[in-house]
RNA sequence: GGAGGGGUGGCCGAGCGGUCAAUGGCAGCAGACUGUAAAUCUGCCGACGGAAGUCUACGAAAGUUCGAAUCUUUCCCCCUCCA
């Protein structure tokens, strides 16, 4: 299929595009420039993650092809919490919670987007403008009126719940009346025809088409995004250590870059088209490749992600750390500047044990945990696996750096003072 | 409002008076093999302790008992059915 508009040909060769009300019309749309979509956000927490990036990127995309993005943050939606193929209830958030998360997710999108008052600037409004003063029995009658029950229990997020015997509460399911009404807003106050959310959000989208087109009768359109999964089936972007987090305060860069240096060969040219400016072309020449030479492609994909999402100032120091950490032993240990770092004086690390440092320096979690580790050869110290006896050397000085690692990928530097 | 069924470690799920720090699965961690991947195999997987052992933990609290995740009572929460 051939398409009018550069955003839809680039968004349908990247795959960015899941589900979608009519691709033909919003293709349409879309090639006059100026156009406006948007895309919402609950304020969960201080940062948003890897999981977010794909609504990110595609609003990215849309902006660089000439149109506005409008960034919606849940400030009225997050105290409801939306229910959507959740087997648990999401927690409740007091003001000063949501307001402090608001901050940091700002913050995580000015890397992408550029915000202003040009036409193609981007913006962001808060739901809870609109939502917080909403009375109850004029909005039943006005809004609830145009929404039947009886199809909104068939919706797979709804009914994946209640098959599961989870209790959906009532706060809960008036979610997606909720982001329905938002995007009457977004339609009637600021001309925005587009909703684009994560494949979950495909009822709560639709919840917003029909009602403009009740309230309205005028068309909007909506699409999501493909789920983003890894290659065995689970959700991207979640570690042992938690979510895989944009912001900066919350994931250091070097573990950033890690992350995306260990994804399976499986999913590497996936996530090159969706999360760098590599040319479709380009990534198409590398569809074959395998073995080592896929590994190395990785460093590109790292590379790239890095830099659009923390800027590409710490790259090359990134590099060296890396190549440090899992190249020959008898590196120069200084040029690991991105590992954690753990200061002791040397006299106390004559006192302490091996044990003590690990805990201490929070590279295990207990004693008995570090012990295990031990036993089963999983420390080591300058990349020489260590026992249960170990001293520290008593030729040690103020000065000196130890590599004390857990495992390959785990590391610390130990940085002796007097 | 009534009747019934449940709440067990990060998740699922056994156990139904002592042998239970609790079978099994998933997830996780480490080792081997590799390519900082995957798959596979091995070990570990509540805390403290060198160990013996001690403490904390089966929704919450009280109780019965030499002894409770297991029995009793009250409370909280969830689910199903009926009105």
């Amino acid at each position: 299929m051939e398409f009018k508009s550069e955003f839809i040909k680039e968004a349908v060769e990247r795959g960015f595009i899941n589900q979608y009300t009519d691709l033909e019309e919003i293709d349409s749309y879309l090639s006059t420039p100026g156009r406006r979509a948007y895309v919402g956000f609950d304020i969960t927490a201080k940062s948003l993650h890897v999981g977010h990036l794909l609504p990110i990127f595609t609003m990215r995309l849309f902006q660089k092809c000439g149109h506005k993005p409008i960034i919606i943050v849940g400030g009225g939606t997050t105290k409801i919490g939306d229910p959507s193929f959740r087997n648990t209830t999401r927690p409740m958030l007091s003001d000063e919670q949501i307001e402090e998360n608001l901050q940091g997710i700002k913050a995580c999108l000015l890397p992408f987007l550029k915000f202003g008052n040009e036409s193609t600037d981007a913006i962001m409004l808060n739901n809870a403008d609109w939502l917080n003063n909403l009375n109850y029995l004029d909005f039943l009658r006005e809004v609830g009126t145009y929404f039947s029950i009886n199809r909104m229990i068939g919706f797979d997020s709804v009914k994946t719940k209640l098959q599961a015997n989870n209790s959906l509460s009532f706060l809960e399911f008036n979610y997606m009346v909720m982001q329905g009404f938002d995007f009457y807003i977004l339609f009637k106050d600021y001309d925005c025809q587009i909703q684009l959310g994560g494949q979950d959000q495909w009822g709560n989208i639709v919840c917003g088409v029909d009602l403009i087109h009740k309230k309205l009768g005028k068309t909007a359109f909506g699409f999501t995004n493909p789920l983003l999964t890894t290659s065995d089936g689970k959700k991207m972007g979640k570690t042992a250590n938690g979510a895989v987090w944009l912001s900066e305060n919350m994931l250091s860069s070097y573990d950033f870059w890690q992350y995306w240096r260990n994804v399976d060969d499986a999913d590497v040219i996936k996530l090159l088209y969706l999360f760098t400016d590599i040319p479709v072309n380009e990534i198409k020449k590398m569809e074959s490749l395998k073995g080592q030479e896929l590994n190395e492609i990785k460093v590109l994909l790292a590379d790239s992600v890095t830099a659009i999402v923390r800027g590409d100032d710490s790259l090359d120091s990134i590099h060296k750390t890396a190549e440090g950490v899992f190249g020959k032993s008898g590196e120069d240990l200084s040029k690991l500047s991105h590992l954690q770092q753990y200061c002791i004086s040397l006299k106390e690390l004559k006192e302490i044990s091996i044990v003590d440092v690990l805990v201490n320096s929070d590279l295990c979690s207990s004693r008995g945990e570090a012990k295990r580790l031990i036993r089963g050869n999983g420390i080591y110290i300058n990349d020489i696996s260590i026992d249960e006896n170990y001293k520290f050397d008593s030729n040690l000085k103020a000065g000196d750096i130890l590599k004390l690692s857990c495992g390959k990928k785990r590391n610390l530097l130990i940085k002796i003072s007097d």
